[in-house]
DNA sequence: TGTACATCAGTGAACGCGCGTTCACTGATGTAC
DNA sequence: TGTACATCAGTGAACGCGCGTTCACTGATGTAC
């Protein structure tokens, strides 16, 4: 499967002289190539280990690559780790460019958040078993990196909180800090969903009405702040 | 300095016939062998890496022993990580344990705790490092290890608030929430103390700040908590 | 459009190295008498 | 206390293996004319 992009090299498209669509020149080849060596670095991760425990050699042979490929791409290891750092702020960023695009749910506002949340985490596992594993314990290059995306998470974040009126009569700073809290938490009940085993509904519900609790608990105390 | 344990194998006690102390029995020696190994272990991930990065080689040569010895300690790589564990989970509860014999200061009791946990995890800096950095992201097996402990801590600390009532008028289950709430933002802070840099009191004074205001506005939530 | 040359993503072989694990061993510590 | 034997933590050499990196290369894509 991961060798198919070299078995069909150019797919010579059979409607190129009616409208001269996908010509796939070499540079889209190279990004693809690129992406597939990200992929498998992610996938990789997401068996269980940190990145700092992955081999260059491993994750060109899951890109369908030659070792020495690798170096078209990338300097080192590291410089593949920032680039999943740069993809995994994306994502997180999409997240709250969504919620902000459709608004946010009259009722029951913090379950229904936490809810998308959830699904959200499973819809991108990787990126956030990788921000979640090299946030806190990553080298000192990752971890600064994520931790970087993570405040710039957070920064969005508390603009859009006081766009939307949530939390009114904090100030700037107290915004600030209670968003931090809030995105330890989402990032801890990240990993919490992520490990959850699968097919057990039960267990699933108990994990999720802890983070809703939890969430309910800090708006409480936002809400009693004082100064 | 790690080989001083070879250098000089019998010390021959001048004083044995006097007060026959200090005998040093074979069993004794293995267990200094096999505290070197841990301690080797900890101090390599120190330099900012995860375990699941370490080889078997390099611990035995920070501790001072040939590759072979390790088998004679564990049987393999994991094992060792569990002991690991095992330390830091007893490093975790020593602190709840001195918190309990103190009693809690009468004034300024969240700002006090928060100093004195700042300067725990500065005394044990190599536990906390290793626990923050193997929670989320290590090798299933570990990390569940680290959970196990993170949650005997959580129960602890909320059966020792019940105790000194402290978030009176709190379910257990809510209590017991609030505490998982506490411990996360406890390891996210340790992580904070952790990577800053050295002769910066003002950014210290800055995290430090912003740890009080969030354990605060969680205490704030939780007297606000209903039912 | 057709041709001749340039570019460069990916190849395959080679290198020296550190890895985990095994094995028979050594010699100090421990035990039986 | 002294002697003869057992135990076993730590040794040192050996193994096959996967590692990161280098190099000259190939051949499809791109460009100039």
């Amino acid at each position: 499967m991961t060798t198919s992009s070299r078995s069909a090299p150019t797919p010579t498209a059979p409607n190129r002289a009616v409208e001269a669509e996908a010509p796939i020149t070499r540079g889209d080849r190279k990004l693809r190539t690129r992406a597939h060596l990200l992929a498998a670095a992610l996938q990789l991760m997401g068996e269980g280990r940190g990145f700092g425990a992955l081999s260059l050699r491993e994750i060109t042979r899951v890109a369908g690559v030659v070792p020495a490929s690798f170096y078209r791409h990338f300097r080192d290891l590291d410089e593949l780790g920032l680039a999943l750092v740069e993809e995994s702020g994306v994502t997180l960023r999409r997240l709250l460019r969504e919620a902000r695009r459709t608004g946010l749910p009259p009722r029951d506002i913090l379950r229904t958040s936490v809810l998308i949340f959830r699904d959200y985490v499973n819809a991108h596992r990787l990126h956030f078993m990788f921000v979640a594993g090299e946030r806190s314990g990553g080298s000192a290059l990752i971890r600064a990196a994520v931790r970087a995306e993570e405040r710039h998470f957070t920064d969005e974040m508390s603009h859009d909180l006081r766009h939307f009126g949530l939390m009114p009569g904090l100030s700037s700073a107290a915004l600030q800090m209670a968003c931090g809290l809030v995105v330890t938490t989402m990032m801890n009940a990240a990993t919490d969903f992520l490990d959850l085993p699968p097919n057990r509904p039960q267990v699933e519900r108990e994990v999720t009405e802890n983070f809703i609790r939890q969430m309910r608990l800090i708006f409480l105390g936002a809400r009693a702040w004082r100064e």
